[in-house]
RNA sequence: CGGGGUGUGGCGCAGUUUGGUAGCGCACUCGCUUUGGGAGCGAGGGGCCGUGGGUUCGAAUCCCGCCACCCCGACCA
């Protein structure tokens, strides 16, 4: 027989692991920590699952630690489920793995970095790919090998300008990066589907409510890519969905019907008007409808002086893009389509260098001619008749019509979206929402394998670069993001599985038999498995202790207390309120049925 | 990096305008009472008032510098 345990702290009982708020180390706060600002900020404070350190920085208390370790069970379960295999790296990494990806620059200020004592550089690691691909590369050589995929668990570093949120954003957080590993494309998307349906077990099994949408790889680079969005109103991502289909995207990445093109021929010819003083597109549609012309912004053309500069260029090249003029022009949507090429608003200096641009009057009928490149949203169909710049101080031109007085040299989606644009898809209105990224697959193709060398001899002895997929989950972010979808005013509202225990015992009143009922309860559901927190303080008056339980958010509550005089203890739900009584004898068995729903 | 704001016990705050040797609520300790919705009374413990300098008989308070933090924006898997 196994001795056991001296427990010191549990006051002299046997109840080991159940969490009894005895003894717990728990001090939950009355008012909400003037720091915070989101509602899962405020909670878990305010309950006692993380207390904040620095800025972006949080230590995890022990009712945090057990909705962490909730959250990475799940995560691992359906992980292992796939055949991916958990490793481990280091935090600390030396500088020169960064250097040979390009990275210890190009993450710039993002890098914490720092030295050991012979003054050689390290950095605390925001990301992983450098030593997955090193590793896999140690140890495998042949297309036997393949396929594979690899996952960690592991505290990421990234020195955000502006930590924010609280857990939700921070400087240290936990994530879970997985790579797959495949010697061609058709690999790559079984493992790519293959994670993407783990992740909707992941998600759907935390409780959560959540959105695929497509999205832009930034700056990791790659091709297909999707995120796993929790729709919530403290969330940092704006994302469409369309009202009627089932798209959705990032507002990064998402594409918007136009309106059908017309026929050039069926607009009067242009002409050139006088509209002194008339820089900005309110001026001009005053000046047009005092004319007598139907002109509105949005019959107006917007043309938008940007400059780009790819990786392998050191000038900055000029491109104009043209927009309606009841429009504004997205630049981080543009900087996604033209993804690695560097996007930015055209300045004074360089303006100076294409004279043939008149401020506040540019039009595209004569970029061609300066080889300026213009490109056009797609809102600006084929055969579409607008007002615009004449390319002279104080003129505009009115009926100028793409492919007839203008040929831009291609279409950007430029405009910032707004609720009511149409979808892509199906043409029904799409609206705006905003969520909180949860996690994210994409396909990396062979960056890092090209960088690294990570090649594999096929069967004729030809090495043959590997190709990868990415795939993270924000781990600590999951905790507060699914605080953020569940809080009520009265706290927080765990689903079962997830939170520091499924069901919060509370025993109320100073009757030494209701102590002794409520420790048997405890004793009994502990035995069948059930995850049980334990409200034993002596002299704390109910209405602490019903505070407490609704603000930890244990989805089920047990209360024994006045009604034990009567035989009968009563059964809340957190979530829904509902109450009931019952009697003592049977509570454990109801209890269960409940938690195994 | 730009704009706004705040630094006073573990947490939330007052006091600063008008200088006089630090206070309230919560939490904590002890005693008595109380026990189904953040209890009452009494007695306690705990604070170089962000930091450096200056003015003054005297600075949380006035002056100058610095630092830190929070919020909005820029930026950011």
């Amino acid at each position: 027989m196994v001795p056991q345990p001296a427990n010191l702290f549990s006051g002299g009982t046997n109840l080991i692991p159940v969490l009894r708020l005895s003894t717990l180390f728990l001090r939950t706060l009355r008012d909400d920590p003037a720091d915070a600002e989101v509602p899962s900020h405020k909670l878990l404070v305010r309950a006692g699952y993380v207390r904040r350190v620095a800025p972006g920085i949080y230590s995890w208390l022990p009712l945090g630690m057990k909705v962490l370790a909730n959250v990475e069970r799940v995560v691992r379960e359906e992980m292992d489920a796939i055949g991916s295999q958990e490793v481990h790296f280091p935090a600390l990494i030396p500088r020169e793995i960064y250097e040979a990806s390009g990275r210890w620059s190009d993450y710039g200020d993002l890098l914490f970095k720092l030295h050991d004592r012979k003054d050689v550089d390290y950095l605390l690691a925001p990301t992983h790919e450098e030593l997955f691909t090193l590793l896999v590369k140690g140890e495998y050589s042949s297309y036997k090998d393949y396929p594979l995929a690899l996952y960690q668990i592991q505290i990421k570093y990234r020195d955000e300008a502006r930590p924010r949120a609280g857990i939700l954003r921070g400087r240290e957080f936990i994530m879970k990066d997985s790579y797959s590993f495949d010697l061609n494309h058709e690999g790559l998307e079984k493992a790519y589907y293959a994670h993407r349906d783990a992740y909707e077990r992941i998600f759907t099994r935390l409780g959560f409510t959540y959105k695929i949408v497509f999205a832009v790889s930034g700056a990791m680079g790659g091709s297909a890519s999707e995120e796993f969005l929790a729709p919530a109103p403290s969330g940092e991502d704006t994302f469409v969905q369309c009202t009627n289909c089932d798209y959705a995207a990032n507002t990064e990445a998402v594409e918007i019907a136009a309106p059908p093109p017309h026929d050039p021929s069926e607009h009067p010819p242009q002409q050139v008007l006088d509209t002194p003083d008339t820089p900005t597109i309110d001026t001009l549609v005053e000046r047009m409808q005092s004319l007598g012309h139907d002109t509105t912004a949005a019959t107006t053309l917007k043309n938008v002086v940007l400059r780009t500069k790819a990786p392998s260029d050191d000038d900055w090249q000029l491109l104009v893009v043209g927009v309606p003029g009841d429009r504004e022009v997205d630049l981080k949507r543009i900087g996604g389509q033209l993804e690695p090429v560097l996007v930015e608003q055209a300045g004074p200096a360089d303006l100076a260098k294409a004279p043939a641009l008149v401020a506040g009057y540019i039009g595209p009928q004569i970029l061609a001619e300066h080889e300026i490149r213009y490109l056009v949203d797609p809102l600006v169909v084929e055969g579409s008749s607008w007002v615009t710049g004449a390319n002279q101080q104080g003129k505009h031109a009115a009926n100028v019509v793409r492919g007839r007085d203008f040929v831009p040299d291609g279409e950007l989606g430029a405009v910032e979206i707004r609720d009511g644009d149409r979808c892509s898809r199906c043409g029904s209105a799409l609206e705006i929402a905003r969520g909180i990224e949860l996690g994210h697959v994409f396909q990396l193709g062979t960056k890092y394998a090209e960088t690294f060398g990570l090649t594999a001899l096929d069967q004729n002895g030809k090495p043959v670069t590997v190709t990868m997929g990415s795939y993270g989950v924000g781990v600590t972010r999951a905790v507060a993001a699914l605080a953020e979808q569940t809080y009520d005013e009265k706290g927080l509202c765990w689903p079962l599985g997830i939170g520091p225990a499924d069901v919060h015992i509370v025993a109320t009143g100073k009757d030494e038999s209701v102590f002794e009922t409520a420790d048997r309860i405890a004793l009994e559901l502990d035995a069948a498995g059930v995850r049980i927190m334990y409200d034993d303080r002596r002299g704390v008056s109910p209405g602490v202790k019903f505070k407490d339980a609704e603000l930890i958010g244990v989805p089920k509550i047990v209360i024994v207390g006045r009604g034990l005089a009567d035989g009968v203890v009563e059964l809340r739900d957190r979530k829904s309120d509902a109450r009931r009584e019952l009697p003592v004898a049977d509570i454990v068995g109801a209890v269960i049925n409940e938690v195994r729903d």
